[in-house]
DNA sequence: TCATTATTGAAAATGATTTTCAAAGTTTCT
DNA sequence: AGAAACTTTGAAAATCATTTTCAATAATGA
């Protein structure tokens, strides 16, 4: 799978004109072995650990790339930090969010995702893409709040 | 109805010990004069053409208050300027954003918000909020492009 | 009115992201 | 391989929306 994106990575760049260096393929490998929803400052750090020479703007302009290739989505909390996530070709998923301690879950939901189709059809639109974030209070969360009351 | 939001906005402010100020009336009044989905940009430059004298940081500090108060509610496109829009206690809708022309539909759906609500308990979250925004593009902008082709 | 406390505007600070630019690296052409 | 042509890079500076600071001003309650 790793490899497949890899090889995605390399057509995108080809048909771009992209030019292959040391610091694109070092961040792809890094972003790829995460499964996290990881920030660009998390992203840079972890680069930076086995690579120090690799600077932010180059992670920077790296995640954008990734997302222009289609293996990258961002995801953009209220916390003022944009997220990436893995995303692949087809494939789509949308988040449940704990708004005490950020923690992310990912779900699908077919019968939405048509209802959301139907519903852009409605109104003359053709449907891209959707943004859906289900906000609340994960079981942990709740948990502890109710151990903290009784 | 804008009546009923500024009784609304009068008592949270009572409840908070927040003292009531021209700056804040006019605000108020501009923004429950608008209909639309305005940043504070466009807010600010609106408030000021008819009072020079109030500040930026006011306009922000005040809209903060209005989504506190339960008035507004914040709308976070990717174009980088926080949007607020009217809110009303219980109500409740979605977006849909034209990616060409950055239009911006209402909607409701109760089916999806039920389904939403499912999805929440079915991983023992307790729903809070929700955000989805269908991105696609809008009927003038199909049109358009087509006239464009042919 | 006076004392207390909140609010304001202007300017400075913040912080994530983008841009600039000279140096270094990659590719292409011969 | 060598050289021209063009990309990419890192560091620092710039941007830009938003927040904070702070001294001055205004609202409130006694």
């Amino acid at each position: 799978m790793i490899a497949e994106k890899k090889k995605a990575f390399n057509a995108f760049a080809a048909k771009k004109g992209l030019r292959s260096t040391r610091q694109r393929e070092v961040i792809l490998d890094i972003f790829l072995s995460t499964h996290e929803h990881l920030s660009i400052e998390e992203l840079y750090l972890k680069v930076r650990a086995s690579n120090p020479g690799i600077g932010q703007a180059t992670v920077y302009r790296t995640l954008k790339l990734f997302v222009e290739a289609g293996l990258a989505r961002e995801l953009t909390l209220s916390d003022g930090h944009t997220r990436y996530e893995h995303q692949m070709a087809g494939e789509h998923h949308d988040h449940l969010i704990c708004l005490n301690c950020n923690a992310i879950i990912e779900f699908e939901d077919e019968t939405i995702e048509r209802l959301q189709k139907e519903i852009a059809e409605r109104h003359g639109f053709k449907l891209v893409t959707h943004k859906m974030q289900l906000c609340g209070i994960c079981p942990s969360c709740r948990k502890a709040a109710i151990e903290k009351v009784s």
